[in-house]
DNA sequence: CGACTCCTTGACAGCGTTCAACAGTAGTGG
DNA sequence: CCACTACTGTTGAACGCTGTCAAGGAGTCG
């Protein structure tokens, strides 16, 4: 289960396009895969390294003490993270489905930042900000959305950020979803069937339920924007058995 | 209601401490004076200048289409805000009492800083990672934690920002709590007070019961690391009645 | 004193959790 | 192919933590 980097990680030097920004032009890159349920990092470690996805996906989590987690943010082919300022990260990293990362060496970014032009920090700005607003908008929906809506977002952010593909094809878990939503996997898993009932999602049955078609993505917006409430979703028996 | 920021912001130079990195020694600083309530500017509104508190409390949050707001941070005094990387405010901030703050113009932050030192440019980076930070610090708070050790945070926090004072002084209202920790206020409400009856905090009985003397840190440190549950707190008739 | 605001407390309801059982899928080996 | 196992996801029933609604207390200001 624990798999750490290995020195076995086959070094080619496509550079991809948006570390490139950040670390210039050098030879600094490795290439690594991976496997599934492997650990990039931990909270807690030294960052040495700041990673960009090529293809899979990673969770970015932090744990209570009695296990239960939160994740922070999902991280898609072509995000980069593990960009920390302090002396340990602030979460913990793991391939959700065997991933290849590009891994650039970490000193580059900081230790040598004054070598570097403005510009280049400027990158680091705007993605500590990127950061900073995803967390807060997720602050939110954390804070004061109710369940339905949190999945509703959910969906459109998966849509939207693996630009709506005819077929999401979810590279999570319940767990991971429920996880990231403040919620519990039954909860999640209830709310998707409360839309498939009604015609705004369905499945394409492969691959346990993980692939949703959004057959309604006005409708699913609107359930993200608080305009239905929980009993007209959830208690079929109201006014919508008779139709 | 409205107090928008107005001409006769009385100009004086005691250049605070921790603009000055910012910002320079220039002569771009004003100073300014919000009275209890006042917005100090509003989501979706174009940055002009960042500010500093140098008396009083601020609020900054959100709001959803419905009115349920979130409150991404308290700002006091000392603290820095107001600092957007793109082109509006996400947030909207007000003065939660009669506040006095230090205004700087936002360009010369940003439009000139080609001109300035790296190390400046460090510091807004480390800005935005200490916002960042406690914001994803917050995200676990809101997904995963439960009432009593969200309401155990808060009071550890503001006692830690406020330099464990003998009273902890709050300058927020029930509500403003319960918004920054996605709760009702009567739900931060019967947490305090079981705290009470359990010895852990007492009020000072004046001003409402917004002064908390905290009375056992280590035991609020134990709620809020979710060493004890509901049950053992809010339901005085198990053990503790006889005692 | 009354009017107002903020806070507390109680009773009840409800949303989400918990516990449990079941279904669907994948992998293995006969 | 099926049997068996393990894992993931769904669904139902009951519970419980938190929200909702309501009343009352406490401080403030007129």
């Amino acid at each position: 289960m624990i798999v750490r980097i290995s020195a076995n990680s086959t070094s080619v030097k496509p550079v991809p396009h948006g570390l490139r920004a950040l670390t210039g032009e050098t030879s600094y890159w490795n290439n690594h895969k991976y496997s599934q349920g492997a650990q990039i990092f931990r909270n807690g470690e030294v960052p040495e390294y700041i990673y960009q996805i090529r293809e899979g996906a990673v969770r970015s989590y932090k744990l209570l003490s009695d296990g239960r987690r939160q994740i922070g943010a999902f991280h898609l082919p072509g995000d980069i993270f593990g960009v920390e300022m302090e002396s340990v990260h602030r979460f913990t990293a793991e391939a959700i489905v065997d991933t290849t990362v590009w891994i650039a060496t970490r000193h580059r970014l900081f230790e040598d930042v004054d070598e570097r032009e403005l510009a280049d920090t400027r990158n680091i700005v705007e993605l500590l900000h990127n950061s900073l607003e995803h967390a807060q908008n997720h602050l939110l929906l954390l804070g004061r959305q109710e369940a339905h809506e949190k999945v509703a977002c959910f969906l459109l952010e998966m849509d939207r950020r693996l630009k709506k593909p005819p077929v999401v094809v979810l590279p999570l878990s319940r767990t991971d979803i429920a996880d990231y939503l403040g919620l519990r996997i039954e909860t999640v898993s209830r709310s998707l069937s409360a839309f498939r009932h009604r015609g705004i999602i369905s499945f394409n049955g492969h691959r346990g339920h993980r692939e949703v078609i959004l057959k309604d993505r006005t409708k699913l917006a609107e359930v993200a924007l608080s305009k239905y409430r929980y009993r007209d979703w959830m208690h079929p028996c109201r006014q919508h058995c008779s139709g």
